[in-house]
DNA sequence: AGCACGCCGACT
DNA sequence: GTCGGCGTGCTC
């Protein structure tokens, strides 16, 4: 197989001899990927060696730009005139390898955009700029310093603008998180001295680096927390993630396996050793309810991959912020294997050295968002992907893949294993189990006896207003009981609601005016703390008027509610409780999500009011009470997707609950709704996966929606909403022309987007399916090109596999 | 996407 | 007279 990464750099391409003329039979051009929407390679002359997969510099119209190396051919289509040639090579850097190249390709063509559009940005920032090329690769025994934990404003602050070099220096370490000594050097000849000098104000800390330093043993901001050892799971903080958690429950200590677990283990281990052998390759889904020990299954599954020498996991994991603990956990698993991570959140410097690590082969443990999916890994033998049915998995702009897919292909042109894990698996998933092209591993049973699952039940709204029980602020009197109750006991509640803010609208009763955003169809969202209206769409704000601004009454009504109002009720209905709200708006600084979940977990919080931030990683092990405010809206939405969705968020908050629980029995999570017989509750109350996906999918197969069938999206938006239809209304007109036609093709009617118009631009989307996955692509590749002939006065885009239409 | 060139309106 | 609006066209 590919071992590109090992391998020495491939001999120089002789494409010219001594006299610098071009030798007979060598490839005189090599075909660059470059960061446009053109969908094509370009092509420059050989000036010196280069190999495909290696990086170069090009000149590219009046700028000089980072590309590629993609190919060497003989002879090109473009004109010899207009052909140039490459500025420079990267040659210290190890190319890039087939099997990167191929994903890249892949992803390319599945989701309908040119190579160099999928494979450039896949890459760090910082590869990409020449100037740093020199300095990116040299890191023996350097000193490095760190920017000290919010010190980013007291450096901003402290260090004036005329000293020139240092405020370069500032900026730099503000802008990288960390600069090692020669990066700190480049941007201020001085840097050793004033470093030394913001290290004893406290605003960096300095550190001495080792080759491979950034991969082992290194304090990230968790390791340490946890000992090394074999029985690490015995010290290991027990507020971790779900997953986390299943893996530190009470008896995992003891290294016994469930019957569950131990089959899991048992196969993904033989799918490691048949590698390369004759059995067929097949992705596994790893089903475990909740504290069913998944966790542990990824370890092992890691450690059996990492017994080959040299060999590289990847573990995607949701958001990285939300299950730092999961970090810790193969940190102290595996304190002698190299981890890096990456995501989105590091710094630009950090993400370099951690994606190089990883290119280099010195990671061996790559523990990422969606994103380290695209990343390149030379010696990769097996990817886990926790909380597989996770919807941000899917990138929502720019390319707009599923890293979760895209695991799914990785591993199958590397005959390597993949392990997809939930506890509500997403319907594709579930039904590929169904149809044998995926392996289902069922772990039903608890890993820790102990840990029961909640009660679930439900308060009939409707049923409460007909017996006259006042439902205030949004809160049944059962719900307020139950809250009252584990007041009383000294445990903690936490209140689900998916909407953040204090209200979604504000009104006047006179007139009826309605706080609309004046550039998006939505309303303006009353935030009262912050003292602002806010669109959630286009970031717009203004302050709350005093008055109707049509009418001039001052009685201005909030409708509906949000986090920000159910806290504000719960401080008066319990003024002695200790209230915390997580959502987006609390945690909007670095680092308050985590200081707040930490509250919640050292007893300093009696009531948590959450969106589903607090549904996903964390467990609080003194919940034991998970109400539902609100989660109707989801049960009749026109998103075929929205129960899937609902489902899988109410499980994974009821599982909050469902843990340590009560000396006298399991945690109680109460939703409140006035849909108290829809089906999805019922199997939500006998937690049955199962029978809710079996129902899903049969009215999927009766609608014929995916995963019946194939889905893409062509969303235009422009100015005016018409103009936006039309561009759709050409396309469809396009798709039915002879050269395009496909009978196994159909296309909706265009409509505008139920949200259609945001920052100003309206929007529009046309839906095309197809039950033959290969009939859809090869039609929308076709179809794409005469679009992009139009050369209309729109903006648009096509994306594969849409979650939500 | 950038980044040019280019051809018309209101500013020194 | 020229500064700048964004329409159209090209990038190997
Ligand atoms: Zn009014
Ligand atoms: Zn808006």
């Amino acid at each position: 197989m590919d071992r590109a990464g090992v391998r020495p750099p491939a001999p120089p391409v002789p494409a010219l001899d001594a006299d610098g003329n071009p030798v007979a039979g060598a490839p005189a051009i090599v075909r660059v990927a470059l960061d446009t929407p053109l969908p094509t390679l370009f092509d420059y002359l050989i000036a010196q060696a280069v190999v495909p997969g290696q990086l170069v510099q090009v000149p590219f119209g009046r700028r000089q730009v980072v590309g590629i190396a993609w190919e060497l051919t003989q002879r090109s289509e473009i004109d010899p005139a207009k052909l140039r040639p490459v500025t420079a090579v990267w040659h210290e850097l190890p190319p890039l390898n087939d099997e990167w190249r191929r994903l890249m390709a892949f992803a390319a063509r599945y989701y309908q955009r040119g190579i160099g559009e999928v494979a450039l940005p896949s890459i760090p920032g910082h590869l990409r700029t020449p100037l740093r090329w020199p300095r990116l690769l040299a890191q023996r025994g350097v000193q490095r310093y760190r920017l000290a934990d919010g010190a980013a404003i007291a450096l901003q602050d402290g260090v004036p603008a005329r000293l020139r070099a240092q405020r370069r220096l500032a900026d730099g370490l503000i802008d990288a998180g960390t600069l090692d000594a020669d990066e700190a050097r480049a941007l201020c000849a001085k840097a050793p001295d004033v470093l030394k000098q913001w290290a004893a104000a406290g605003w960096v800390t300095i550190e001495t680096v080792a080759v491979h330093e950034p991969l082992t043993g290194h304090a990230g901001p968790i390791s340490g927390e946890a000992p090394a050892g074999d029985d690490w799971t015995e010290d290991v903080p027990a507020h971790a993630g779900s997953a986390t958690q299943d893996a530190l429950a009470p008896d995992a200590g003891r290294r016994t396996l469930t019957t569950g677990q131990a089959d899991a283990v048992a196969a993904i281990r033989d799918a490691l050793a048949e590698r390369g052998g004759t059995a067929p390759f097949t992705p596994f889904l790893l089903h475990g309810v909740t504290g069913s020990g998944k966790t542990e299954v990824y370890l092992r599954a890691v450690a059996g991959a990492l017994t080959e020498p040299d060999a590289q996991v990847l573990i995607l994991v949701p958001e990285i912020n939300l299950t730092p603990q999961l970090e810790g956990v193969f940190r102290s698993r595996f304190p002698n294997e190299a981890l890096v991570t990456l995501h989105s959140g590091l710094a630009e410097g950090e993400r370099a050295r951690h994606w190089l690590a990883a290119h280099r082969g010195q990671a061996r443990i790559v523990l990422g968002t969606r994103l380290a999916v695209l990343a390149s890994l030379p010696h990769l033998r097996l990817i886990v992907v926790d909380e597989e049915h996770d919807p941000s998995y899917k990138q929502q702009e720019g390319l707009r893949y599923s890293a979760r897919d895209l695991a799914v292909w990785r591993t199958s042109q590397l005959e390597a294993p993949v392990v997809l894990g939930s506890a509500t698996p997403s319907l594709d998933s579930w039904r590929r189990t169904e149809q044998g092209r995926y392996v289902r591993l069922a772990m039903p049973e608890r890993a820790s006896p102990d840990a029961v699952l909640p009660r679930v039940g439900l308060i009939d709204l409707e049923n409460e207003r007909k017996r006259q029980r006042a439902v205030h602020e949004g809160l049944s009197q059962p719900l307020l009981a139950a809250m009252r109750d584990r007041l009383a006991r000294g445990e903690q509640s936490l209140l689900f609601l998916n909407r953040r803010g204090y209200a979604p609208v504000l009104s006047c009763d006179a007139c009826g005016w309605i706080s609309d955003c004046r550039r998006c169809s939505a309303h303006m969202v009353l935030h009262k703390p912050e003292r602002r209206l806010r669109c959630h769409h286009c970031g717009a704000e203004s302050r709350i008027p005093h008055a109707c601004p049509d009418c001039g009454n001052t009685d201005l009504a909030p409708l509906g509610r949000g986090t920000q109002r159910i806290e504000e009720a719960l401080s008066e209905h319990f003024p002695e409780a200790r209230l915390s709200r997580i959502d987006a708006d609390s945690t909007r600084r670095k680092g308050s999500a985590q200081a707040l979940f930490q509250q919640v977990h050292a007893g300093e919080v009696d009531i948590l009011i959450g969106t589903q931030m607090v549904a996903k990683g964390h467990d609080f092990r003194n919940v034991t009470l998970v109400g539902v405010v609100n989660p109707d809206a989801a049960l009749f939405s026109h998103d075929f997707r929205a129960a899937e969705r609902l489902f899988a968020q109410l499980m994974q908050v009821a599982g909050r609950a469902g843990r340590a629980a009560r000396a006298d029995g399991p945690g109680d999570v109460l939703i409140q709704t006035r849909y108290a017989s829809h089906p999805l509750f019922a199997a939500l109350m006998r937690h049955d996966y199962e029978g809710f996906a079996r129902q899903q999918l049969e009215e999927r197969q009766q609608a014929l929606l995916p995963p019946f069938t194939h889905q893409a999206l062509l969303r235009a938006e422009a100015r005016q909403l018409a103009q936006a239809m039309e561009f759709l209304k050409t396309a469809r007109a396009l798709a039915a022309t002879p050269e395009l036609a496909d009978e196994r093709i159909s296309l909706w009617d265009p409509v505008p987007m139920s949200m259609v118009r945001i920052a100003g631009t309206e929007r529009a989307q046309l839906v095309v399916e197809s039950p033959s996955r290969g009939a859809l692509q090869s039609f929308l590749t076709h179809w794409i090109a005469e679009l992009r002939a139009l050369r209309a006065p729109v903006r648009w885009h096509l994306e594969v596999d849409p979650l939500e239409i």
